[in-house]
DNA sequence: TTCATATTTCAATTATTGTTGAAATATTGT
DNA sequence: ACAATATTTCAACAATAATTGAAATATGAA
């Protein structure tokens, strides 16, 4: 992920209503959810959530594709991850102290230091 | 880190020149940086350096203490952590694909999952 | 005290972002 | 074709953020 790019995500997750979105997105998982259905759920008017699903499609924080009458959003997984990794990698130079913060220890990938 | 704190630091992050800033800050360690060297290494002029690092002082992303003339500044390091902590567990509900995104295969935290 | 250095604060200006409701577009069912 | 549903686009406006250069503040040295 390019530092424009890493902007753009950092920009668009930087307000309220969009966090509340990826939020609500990502707990949809694969099923995604239909743009009134996610206005409904963040307490946004139409017009309002509709902006502020462009700004995060812009920002590749979001997909969406159209299904018959509706239109359907979906977190970008892999996006989200790389903006992660932008900030470990990229920004903070793999920082050690940065990345031990972000370990869960009981993520299944989780190993005790030597 | 709650909410709000997690969009101010965002918020804070996604500028050009606190993006330069905080990768700077990071690669000088614990040393810091004199506001004077930075605004000179981000090529910006002292006021809009000054007025960037009371932004991400503000977001915590950075720690300020004057020393005798010189004001020097660090990455917040641990800060840095509790966001993309935020990032991963709050926001992304620990979404396994996310973390895996994350994860450096040569870390000595890393383990090839079950 | 006076001068030089380091940094911040301020006001003015410009640029960007967010909100609202109404109108426009696209799709489906009758 | 017409009506109903789902969503976006638009214009007007309000709010926030960024840039600039000049002036103010703080520190240390002669």
């Amino acid at each position: 992920m390019k530092e424009t790019e890493a902007i753009d995500a950092l920009s668009a997750l930087s307000q309220e209503t969009r966090l509340r979105i990826v939020r609500y997105l990502v707990g949809c998982g694969d099923d995604g959810a239909a743009a009134g259905d996610i206005a409904e759920n963040v307490d946004a008017a139409a017009s309002r959530a509709s902006f502020h699903l462009s700004v995060l499609e812009q920002a590749s924080m979001v997909t969406s594709e159209r299904q018959s009458r509706k239109i359907i959003y979906k977190a970008d997984i892999e996006k989200i991850g790389s903006l992660i990794s932008f900030l470990l990698n990229d920004c903070c130079a793999n920082h050690p102290d940065i990345r031990a913060c972000c370990l869960d220890r009981n993520s299944e990938y989780y190993q005790q230091p030597p």
